[in-house]
DNA sequence: CGAAAATTTGACATGACTCAACTGGAGTGG
DNA sequence: CCACTCCAGTTGAGTCATGTCAAATTTTCG
């Protein structure tokens, strides 16, 4: 089993090995070349998706064509459009992988077999479920009351990996900017530095 | 057991009147005045809050000061911080009646007893937690491609009879406006009429 | 190397915010 | 029941952050 799933199980309910055994077998690797997609708009999001390796980008279109990035998901995250997986309707998100990457995936029919199995399992995705919900509001409630800037300052602190990691136009969608914007803050905060 | 909560279960569970009797049994009336909170911030929301009759809103409160609505609540809705029920831990939000109202309780304790009674009523609350995060997201995508006046005109649409119903700076910090700009909107919208 | 994409930069437009003053209506106490 | 207070709501004037559009530059990648 991955090393960073299982921190991540680990973290929330306990396990032992058996258990620990029997989850691993249900997880199926898949690699997602970049540029390729985990999921299109209008798709159902059929597989619960953790990121064994690399990068990925949710976002909406909107009718003018603008994307909304809702979340950046690297290593040791899930990904993907929860609502859709759970109730197994049409998504409205694409999921783009921007690097070569590797997710393991338990599609909903055998995430049940295994809920009747390791029952614990149940309470590990409910509150997963329930931490995207309460770091999504965060997220936004914090975001307004604060300037692009702060916003941006609060990002860096956050992720200071995904700095690098990720293109500015990703990173200035997931904070609602515009990317010229952005740049000028980035060469304010560089200039202001010297 | 009230109308429109048994509206609101045959909606998502189906039910037989025996079980609609067992699960009235659980719910508890309480009234609570204008200007009176169901619950602040710090607190544990301690009981699910079904609204019988009246209005809440769910607020919070920045370092600044200012309050960012992010519910309204009228008969028919659930209300209250649905992350602190469901966590047992303490809110950082504010839900305060906007007008004398009754609403019917459930303490968590009893609603893991009601499940066990009635298994279906854990289905019920699940999709109810999915549909109040997929709602809320839809509401802040939608609100980053439009601008104020857009997002009133799709308030004014979605809730009609919240227009009249609740104070002009509550709508205002819904939308993420301050009111002076929603009074101009709103006198805007009556000239063109004319 | 060359084309396409990402980023930077400049000039300008504008929507929303701030602050301050005024109006009007609801609620309260004498 | 009137007078007074206190908010909610309105209006005006000025500012500023962010958006828009267009062009230049740099980076990426086939």
């Amino acid at each position: 089993m991955d090393r960073l799933l299982l921190q991540s199980l680990l973290r929330h309910i306990s396990l032992d090995s058996q258990e620990i055994e029997l989850i691993a077998s249900f997880f199926k690797s898949k690699h997602i070349k970049k540029k390729n997609y985990l999921l299109r708009e209008g798709e159902t999001f059929r597989y619960a998706s953790y990121v064994k390796q690399g990068c990925f980008v949710m976002y909406s279109s909107d009718r003018t064509g603008k994307n909304h990035v809702t979340q950046i998901a690297v290593e040791g995250w899930w990904s993907g459009d929860i609502y859709s997986f759970l109730s197994q309707k049409p998504s409205s998100f694409f999921v783009e992988a921007l690097e070569d990457s590797e997710v393991l995936q338990v599609s909903k029919d055998e995430l049940e077999q295994l809920y009747v199995l390791v029952p614990k399992m149940e309470r590990y995705f409910r509150i997963l479920v329930q931490n995207a919900y309460v770091s999504f509001q965060d997220r936004v409630l914090s975001s307004m009351n604060s300037s692009a800037l702060e916003r941006y300052l609060e990002f860096i602190k956050k992720y200071p990996n995904l700095v690098q990691r990720v293109p500015l136009y990703t990173i200035a969608s997931y904070l609602g900017i515009r990317p010229e914007v952005l740049s000028r803050l980035r060469k304010k905060l560089t200039t202001e530095l010297s």
